[in-house]
DNA sequence: TTGATAACTGACGGGTCCGTCAACCATCGG
DNA sequence: CCGATGGTTGACGGACCCGTCAGTTATCAA
């Protein structure tokens, strides 16, 4: 057994590096040569991990889905309010720092590249499912707590996400109506509509 | 003068065929020669019209938008109550019927393109604008007459306009949790939310 | 009929880039 | 020191496709 194995380690760096260049350029435009550059290597090295293209893209998606859940499991664990827990959350998903607005881009992307593309839909399934699930027992605890009203939690969970969703591609698409801020806004706004007894 | 122009009628041919094909294999695989099989010409014909690829998306992507629009002009004329003409709009949008999953295919595909295309996201904005704005007065409408509850109606578009599109998105996906029918269930809920003396 | 112009065609040049491959390097066991 | 194996490299063949262009057809005015 020769060299102790570095797979582990260069595989995330050209995940890591695939991802930047997703974000970057789209995954369009992404080439092989840009990403091996980003990771420092060469073509063929990236070629020797991922037999295509496609299997790059592939576990680059899966690799920024792990870490976007990965960057949020702590958070989970720090407010024992579920009005706060929810609170943030959602805000964690504000395209605001240049990591989420990252992840974001990729999000973006595999979704597009998933409209045409059995496997990924598969893993888009699994994504949407995690974060519904998660988004959905924290209402389900918040209402436990008579803090939440009491509306069907898989319904409102699906109503959060889809905004949030579309209210990220806005931001991200630099739409000067908009902006972070006024996401920022609207979450708030429909967050606390949420808690009992505030009508306005 | 020679030949009565068909420059119209051709333009609208091309651009059509455009969008089915966007649709059908997304703005990465699109080829020239594909639109103009689809068109029923050929590649230098499209390419008469339309300089480059960029600028046949492009024009694509705005027929697209006025279509959108001129589908829902009539909608909006129908219903005297601001109720029914909301749930209208916003049940227009669903993506039930194969043109408007196609147009909402291509709109996913501006997103994505929009990302890297500073021209891309001036037309998103416009079009956006243009949603917003809609929306917005419908449920200034709905204010007026006392039907719906008392929020800034611009924060209230922007929510259900982001929510839609994040939710078409997934329905788009073939998400086995989020379905044409879930998806119009998320939305008659929220719709019914926004009425005064309905908090559940 | 003839010339002019709009509309159209499809072959092809040229650029791009994926994936292969032959060769090379580094590290280990024996 | 040697062979084996894991890891790496970059050149290149070949496929793909955009955009060009020389040539063709259709329609009109004179």
């Amino acid at each position: 057994m020769p060299r102790p194995s570095v797979e582990a380690e260069r595989r995330e760096q050209i995940l890591s590096a695939a991802c930047e260049v997703v974000s970057e350029l789209g995954f369009k435009s992404l080439r092989i040569a840009d990403v091996a550059r980003r990771a420092g290597t060469s073509s063929g090295t990236v070629h020797y991990y991922f037999d295509t293209k496609t299997a790059l893209m592939r576990a680059a998606f899966e690799w920024n889905f792990a870490r976007s859940l990965d960057r949020r499991r702590d958070l989970l664990q720090e407010h024992a309010d579920p009005r706060q827990r929810l609170r943030a959350f959602v805000d964690s998903y504000l395209p605001g720092d240049p990591e989420t607005v990252r992840a974001w881009h990729v999000w973006a992307e595999l979704w597009v590249e998933a409209l045409h593309d059995r496997d990924l839909q598969e893993l888009n399934e699994q994504v949407y499912g995690e974060w519904r699930r998660l988004m959905a027992s924290i209402v389900r605890d918040g209402q436990d707590a008579g803090l939440f009203r009491d509306e069907d939690p898989v319904v409102v969970a699906n109503a959060l996400i889809g905004m949030i969703d579309g209210l990220a591609l806005q931001v991200l698409l630099g739409s000067r109506s908009m902006t972070l801020e006024r996401m920022r806004a609207v979450c708030e706004q429909v967050l606390s509509s949420l808690t009992v007894g505030s009508s306005a």
